[in-house]
RNA sequence: UGUCCGAUGGUGUAACUGGCAACACAUCUGAUUCUGGAUCAGAAGAGUCUAGGUUCGAAACCUAGUCGGACAACCA
């Protein structure tokens, strides 16, 4: 019984062209049918939502298929990479649930093995020292319509080579003077197997080797041999990298070791979104957001600290599916996987960002009283709590109107609504100030209503939330927004660039009065303020200071009402 | 005037590998509701880039074209 449910489920989720490769290598017990995949990090910058599709795609099919997925950082670029993207890169890659066991290596651990690699390749006459300037060779490499020029170098002789090769890592060059290139055809239709350069001489300290070394493997060189080395059996990467495949084999051939399969997919486009780690290192530092973990930024620990959860990532990664063509996903999907996750788990709370005063004319001066509010009507296992009620209330000024459209079933003079978990309130009058504006609102209540409920079952059309003024917790609340005002930023007009579309108000900072159930949370919970959105505790908190971070807002029809009436 | 890759509703992904296009998001109705949330029911929206061909039958296979993307770092 159970079996049959599983094969119709299965039959249910769709099977990306990956899996499907995988399902034929295991029918043809390739590799006796073991899976072995890896996420490779450089560890230059901070990981990023597209990042976690990559990351839910390897993980995840190591553990459809019961293999392993390693973590390995491709640090073969001393001058680009530092430890502190490594400590950031363990750190998202565990919150996102998924675990390298010991299985944490670098390219950096095969230096030696890499460098036993190059010299085979020299002595096969494979390879070669060349003296020519970054410049030359890139002249000499010709174009993608026209065939290179074979180095002056080219033909040295392989003792020569080897020489000079040993020469070069023991430092007795500069940076840029020699590199070592594999000799392939410089009139190779694709330009990556035109003589590619293999060891260039940096002579910075890396961030694990330190000084050992003073050539680094370009990652050509690197990157397949790694993946040899750890007996990677599909080697999963992004488009881009589908020019280098042939590259990728040759050097799997020449050096005869164990053969790795490298397949691409599609990477992750986001609309109002940009995902260049170079262009979101610019924005960190111009300072146009507060940081990598600003909760506007797109990358792992931004969303983070916006409130999305690691199972609402790992959803969308998911439901977005994996294949070869370009894409571009509307954020509302995003946006649709976190209100679906916390719209389950989200504890329940009232919260009033623009407040307007109540004062409920017919309740006792001195009376508080506590009513009973349901945790999570999704949950009923998360219970109740006690919201105290007095003769002076907050409520959102955006739920009284002066002179309500039809359709408004929100407080206005003469009419009813309920105060969530509470009371009916009847409107009588108005106090304006000098300007004209409405201070304060008069009411009154029924006391028969306690609970949110009448006797005579009387209806009213609308519930709007409250906050106690006696018992109001003041708190920073930071409204974030997108960050961009353009679908698509990196397509900017003549003369501008993706920063000419940011978005003035991706964050407004106003004061909320915050039911006292708040007073105790902690950097990273997540509540829903009711009927306004999601938001999340933030970390710069203090004992004295709540700040919370809205996640998103809930779905608004009444919004989408008045946009449509305008 | 190169090589490689891709093309299915607004968006993304499917279609048991040849049997007349499905799912999700978004959109729009309606029901329901102590959150204008959630939930439920429903609607609209593509005939699969184009032209040929193979076939009883093509989104799928073949050919040509069109459009889009990647590739000319001592970056990854």
């Amino acid at each position: 019984m159970n079996h049959i449910i599983n094969n119709q489920e299965e039959k249910k989720t769709p099977v990306n062209f990956i899996h499907q490769i995988i399902d034929e290598d295991i029918r043809n017990k390739k590799h006796n049918g073991t899976v072995h995949t890896r996420f490779p990090p450089e560890p230059n910058g901070y990981l990023h939502i597209g990042h976690a599709k990559s990351i839910c795609l390897n993980f995840g099919t190591a553990q459809k298929y019961n293999g392993l997925c390693n973590l390995r950082f491709d640090d073969t670029n001393p001058a680009k990479e530092d430890v502190e993207y490594v400590d950031s890169i363990r750190e998202d890659v565990h919150w996102l649930g998924f675990d390298w066991a010991n299985r944490e290596y670098y390219a950096s651990d095969y230096f030696e093995q890499i460098y036993e690699y190059a010299v085979k390749l020299i002595a096969k006459g494979k390879a070669y020292v060349c003296d020519l300037t970054a410049e030359e060779i890139s002249i000499n490499r010709g174009t993608p319509t026209k065939a290179g020029i074979e180095s002056p170098y080219r033909n040295r002789t392989i003792d020569e080579n080897i020489l000079l090769f040993q020469e070069m890592r023991a430092g007795k060059y500069k940076d840029g003077e020699k590199v070592l290139r594999a000799k392939i055809d410089m009139a190779s239709p694709n330009m990556h197997m035109r003589d590619p350069v293999l060891y260039r001489i940096i002579h910075t300290d890396h961030h694990r080797t330190g000084n050992k070394w003073c050539i680094y493997p370009m990652y050509d060189f690197a990157h397949g041999q790694s993946d040899s080395i750890e007996n990677i059996t599909h080697s999963i990467c992004t488009l881009e990298f589908e020019v280098h495949r042939p590259l990728y084999d040759w050097f799997v051939k020449e050096l005869e070791i164990f053969a790795p399969q490298q397949i691409e997919f599609a990477r992750l486009n986001l609309t109002y979104t940009i995902m260049s780690k170079r262009k979101l290192l610019q924005l960190v530092q111009e300072k146009l957001v507060k940081g990598w973990d600003d909760p506007r930024m797109p990358t792992i620990c931004g969303l983070r600290r916006r409130g999305y959860t690691p199972e609402s990532i790992r959803n969308f990664a998911e439901i977005i599916g994996v294949a070869k063509r370009d894409n571009m996903i509307d954020v509302a999907l995003l946006e649709h996987c976190i209100r679906e996750d916390l719209n389950k788990k989200a504890q329940r709370v009232m919260a009033v960002l623009n407040p307007l005063k109540v004062i409920i004319d017919n309740y006792p001066d001195n009376k508080t009283e506590d009513t009973d509010a349901i945790n999570n009507p999704e949950d009923e296992t998360m219970g109740k709590r006690k919201v105290p009620f007095g003769k002076e209330i907050f409520i959102e000024r955006e739920d009284f109107m002066e002179d309500p459209p039809k359709n408004y079933y929100r407080l206005s003079v003469g009419k009813e609504v309920r105060l969530r978990y509470a009371f009916y309130i009847k409107c009588l009058s108005v106090v304006k100030n000098s300007q004209g504006e409405i201070v304060e609102v008069h009411c009154t209540y029924d006391p028969e209503t306690k609970g949110g409920s009448s006797i005579d079952k009387r209806k009213v059309q609308g519930t709007i939330h409250w906050v106690s003024a006696k018992d109001a917790v003041d708190a920073e609340i930071r409204l974030y927004d997108r960050l961009f005002t353009k679908e698509n930023p990196d397509e900017a007009e003549e003369g501008k660039d993706f920063k000419s579309y940011l978005n003035p108000d991706s964050l407004k900072v106003i004061n909320g009065k915050l039911e006292p159930f708040l007073k105790t949370a902690m950097a990273g919970d997540k509540f829903q303020f009711e009927r306004i959105g999601y938001f999340c505790a933030d970390k710069d908190s203090t004992t004295n200071k709540l700040i919370f971070n809205r996640t998103l807002t809930l779905k608004d029809s009444w919004a989408k009402e008045e946009k449509k009436n305008k």
